[in-house]
DNA sequence: AAGTGGTCTAGACCACTAT
DNA sequence: TAGTGGTCTAGACCACTTT
């Protein structure tokens, strides 16, 4: 019934599987993947229309768009309602990074968070703006530190959270992995929304001896907001986290599987 | 004839312009969205099936997924074959950094790219095994400073190209704002795929005199290698960026609108 | 006026998960 | 076995852009 499709099926990198069939709407988007990379469908160009498509594939409407939203989806095309679908030119500065090398070791269960540091003291003016408080409202203090068992320390965090004085916050609490139970209790306030900014920085003397890492050593500074569901801020600090313990990748046009990195 | 949407009307945020009436898809997903943000639907908790769906909001299933779809993108829910469809936990640490400030002044025509140097160099150890060479073959070094015009200089670029022995580069191209230019003419060799890092680095003597900017500032180094479409790598390098001049900035759960940023 | 993508309907069969 | 999401069809109307 989809003849027209046979010619694209040796164009397919994964249909060696054998009994593993890959869906019509993967097998057309590989097609066009593949006109892309060999320049048959040219950086900026129009490629075909949705019924062009449909007629040479034998596919119906509906898959069609499905395989070029995937395409859509990783960035190799553009669609303009009423002009057509045309590739994407390649721009480096569009690139969204992904954090690596943290999630497996934080999200391991071997994880130790010692407090360094946790009291009450008064919004700065600095925490107040942030924190939509006044100045010199209570607010509690909080530096940690986050080690993988048996291993030389992750990261550090230090920041601000809002006090509430219907619900004391609990020692054992501190000491979650997940910051977020820390808000489980307090009303309406679970964290909703997190708005995170990534900086370099140097590393300081006492959070130096804290990581075990030399004097001056290029870090990572992520500087998190934690909101509420009324878009409230509830908390805010920066992990500083050593540069070889975080890597932050991104792929942009055409993605090739990465091999050994250094 | 959708009289079981128009409850959810009036939750909708973006509704009150009158004559733009919003798709279906985007009432469902912004009411289902409500229900997220107001704990209707809590968090790595089962939201109700397509069907349920539908039958509620009187649309059709086709209508449901897109609105589900929305969400899914946006990270707020996560989908299981034949479980079901549950809210995603926050986890901060997947989240997706987007990079700002440099696309707004790096795209404006009034840039200016100067070469500190630029000649032919016989391929490092390091060099020739990123590019896919041997020790000591010849390639392109490259230094270059991008301002923005009457500004103080954006960023330092420091790389090595593939040196094409069929198509020697111009001094012209060597200036060109997108790298991309430097490979149109060779053969099948247009950029196909950028990979790309992020590190926090240091700013050395001699790249603090090209920007400007006090030795040992904190900066951005952003190493990227530059892939054909048979995956070849054709250039790494590096941009050397202020931390003043990239903000590295990520949203994640319920997107909220950012006001002011410091 | 013709072409393009955006939205929407009303069905269908399948693979997978939970019971 | 029932419920769930994944895939797919064959139509339809609309707003928009280009000619």
């Amino acid at each position: 019934m989809q003849e027209a499709l046979k010619g694209d099926a040796d164009q397919m990198a994964g249909v060696e599987n054998g009994h593993a069939e890959w869906p019509a709407y993967q097998r057309l988007a590989e097609s066009i993947r593949q006109s892309i990379v060999d320049g048959a469908y040219k950086s900026g160009q129009k490629i075909p229309s949705e019924v062009a498509l449909c007629k040479s594939s034998g596919l119906a409407l509906l898959t069609v768009r499905q395989a070029l939203g995937v395409l859509v989806d990783e960035g190799l095309l553009e669609r303009f309602p009423g002009r057509g679908t045309f590739v994407t030119e390649i721009n480096w500065r569009k690139a969204a990074f992904v954090m690596h090398g943290l999630d497996d070791k934080v999200s391991s269960e071997d994880i130790r968070v010692r407090i360094v540091c946790s009291d009450v003291r008064r919004a700065s003016e600095d925490v107040a703006k942030k924190l939509g408080l006044s100045v010199g409202e209570a607010v509690v203090y909080l530096k940690r530190i986050i080690t993988v068992q048996n291993r030389t320390p992750l990261l550090v965090q230090e920041g601000y959270l809002l006090l509430d004085p219907f619900r004391p916050i609990m020692e054992a609490e501190l000491a979650s992995t997940y910051l977020i139970g820390l808000f489980k209790g307090s009303g309406q306030g679970l964290i909703k929304t997190a708005k995170m900014f990534i900086k370099p920085g140097l590393l300081s003397q006492e959070d130096s001896a804290l990581l075990g890492h030399p004097l001056g050593s290029v870090v990572f500074r992520l500087q998190y907001t934690f909101y509420d569901s009324a878009a409230k801020p509830l908390a805010i600090g920066t992990f500083i986290i050593p540069d070889d313990a975080l890597t932050l990748s991104s792929t942009i046009g055409v993605q090739i599987p990465l091999e050994g990195e250094d």
